[in-house]
RNA sequence: GCGGCCUUGAUCCAGUGGUUAGGAUAGUGGCUUCCCAAGCCACUUGCCCGGGUUCGAAUCCCGGAGGCCGCACCA
């Protein structure tokens, strides 16, 4: 299914749309969630709660969006969350310093030059407007994060461009009062916020976004501890810095130095067995091993989880191994002090992070889900993600159907989100259901009426049974329960 | 942000200086209907925004916004 074809049917069924559509201009990067996509995000969320959050004893919080301009110095933001532009004074066009010299001398420009320097560059290069040919000067920064003023004295703050700088900054005091030891995890569900220069694409590139992260805190000298031989024997794929593709387990990967330690695999090990449960099939699924220059300042390892969608790889979760950089540096700025107590030792953690874009994941699961057999399109996502779980149908609008599909419509609507629909002949009903992922369709019927049970109608096989109506709970209920802890991912 | 192409109901498409702007799909109401988008009747929704040319602009020109692709960026 083509990525129009998904925005489509997003838009059509309820799961997202652009935000404020009926406004023309509305710029770029901002989008709503309907009624379908906000039940597909929280169901979301609660299975990344269940399989990696609470099966690792992670700790989650939820911090402010808005943080002082002191986080963004510690944390790097200020100085490299930026990109260096220069605009023509006679006719306002805008370039990048870097790429002009570049084109200009053939040669490539060494990063993150201060802004004299590219001036001094342009200069010596003779690099002139494209546009009208004058000469250029005045590199200025455009930094990703909105800025904002609180209070009177409009005090320098930013709307945090990833959610992770509240878990390191929360840290200290995490660590004090709620009595955990390293290693520990600390997640964290929110919206983060980047200006970013052209976002495109819906779902995958967004100004305002939904993030799902995990920090995990540990003492460097145990990152091979063999708390983390449960994964060892998980098979994962690796597009490694060469190009060349591998699928290893864990243990191996650990061996060949493609992971740096097993605390790292381990978590890879995690984050895959969630995208698994999530319906997206281990052939889908893969780690882009980043090579040193394709890495965040931060990062000491960098992996991208992909996923295979019809018209390529989408990258869906950074993973990074960024050592002390964060929590030295807020110890750094703020004078407050992140070592803790390791068995005796003091410590500064190292951090090894899975940062997770939810808006894209459920983009990914649901591209993934579609199946379609000419006119017939399914959605057929894992029911424990369905926002609808059970859809009611008279047969048809008389004798009394209504009415007895009304009344087990109400029965099961307190314990599940279902939804009751007597408008059109009952295939269309059962059509509209699959594509809007309705795992169950349950019709009542003349024999309902006589014997009091119903058909239940599965969306992936079509089959059809009679259950009675107390039954339908139980169904119900199984049909769309979570997959269990300790059964399933790594370690199995 | 740069370059190319593009923008007509919720969706897809026709209309290329003067049209009551048309169709299909979807939707809503009704009729019909004993299980997989059947049929019939009725109805709702539109020329991306701003400026210009013209007696007259959905149509031509300029600018902006948005969309797609490529580049760049991507914590």
């Amino acid at each position: 299914m083509s990525f129009d074809e998904i925005v489509r049917l997003g838009q059509q069924r309820g799961f997202f749309f652009k935000t404020a559509e009926s406004y023309p201009n509305t710029p770029a990067g901002f989008l709503d969630y309907g009624p379908q996509g906000v039940g597909l995000k929280n169901r979301m969320v609660e299975l990344w709660r269940r399989v990696v959050v609470k099966r690792d004893g992670m700790l989650e919080i939820d911090g402010s969006q808005i943080l002082p301009r002191a986080v963004f110095e510690a944390s790097g933001h200020l100085s490299s969350f930026t990109d260096p532009f220069v605009k023509c004074a006679k006719c306002g066009s805008v370039f990048r310093p870097d790429k002009l010299i570049e084109e200009k001398t053939g040669k490539g420009v060494p990063e993150k030059l201060g802004d004299a320097e590219y001036d001094q560059e342009m200069e010596r290069s003779g690099v002139k407007c494209l546009k009208c040919g004058s000469r250029l000067s005045g590199t200025t920064r455009f930094n990703m994060m909105f800025k904002v003023g609180i209070g009177p004295a409009q005090e320098e703050a930013y709307l945090r461009p990833e959610t992770c700088q509240s878990i390191f900054v929360d840290f200290p005091l995490l660590f004090k009062t709620q009595r955990v030891k390293l290693p520990v995890g600390i997640a964290q569900v929110g919206r983060s916020f980047r200006n970013e220069i052209a976002p495109r694409q819906a779902l995958i590139r967004l100004r305002e976004l939904n993030q799902a992260e995990v920090e995990v805190f540990f003492n460097p000298k145990k990152a091979d501890d063999p708390r983390f031989d449960a994964s060892l024997d998980k098979a994962l794929s690796f597009r490694l810095p060469d190009g060349t593709d591998a699928r290893m387990t864990v243990g191996e990967a650990r061996e060949k130095g493609v992971v740096p330690h097993k605390l790292a695999g381990h978590y890879l090990a995690l984050i895959a067995g969630f995208y698994e449960d999530a319906g997206i099939g281990p052939d889908a699924i893969r780690f882009r091993v980043l090579a040193e220059e394709d890495r965040a300042f931060y990062s000491r390892a960098a992996f991208d989880l992909e996923a295979k969608l019809s018209w390529g790889w989408v990258e869906l979760v950074a993973c990074n191994y960024r050592g002390d950089f964060d929590l030295g540096g807020h110890a750094r700025v703020s004078g407050s002090n992140f070592t803790v107590d390791d068995d005796g030792e003091k410590v500064l953690p190292h951090v090894f992070e899975l940062s997770l874009g939810i808006d894209r994941s459920m983009f990914a699961v649901m591209e993934s889900s579609m199946k379609g057999e000419g006119e017939r399109r399914v959605m057929a996502l894992r029911p424990y993600l369905s926002p609808t779980q059970v859809c009611v149908f008279p047969l048809v609008n008389k004798d009394g159907l209504q009415e007895g599909a009304r009344r087990v419509y109400e029965d099961l609507r307190e314990s599940f989100d279902a939804f009751y629909d007597e408008s059109g002949g009952i295939g269309r009903r059962y059509a509209r259901a699959d594509e809007a992922a309705v795992p169950a369709c349950v019709t009542f019927d003349y024999d309902s009426l006589k014997d009091g049970t119903v058909t239940l109608r599965d969306r992936d096989t079509r089959a059809q049974e009679r259950v009675s109506v107390p039954e339908l709970r139980s169904r119900l209920a199984e049909l769309t329960r979570s997959p269990a802890i300790g059964k399933r991912g790594p370690g199995r």
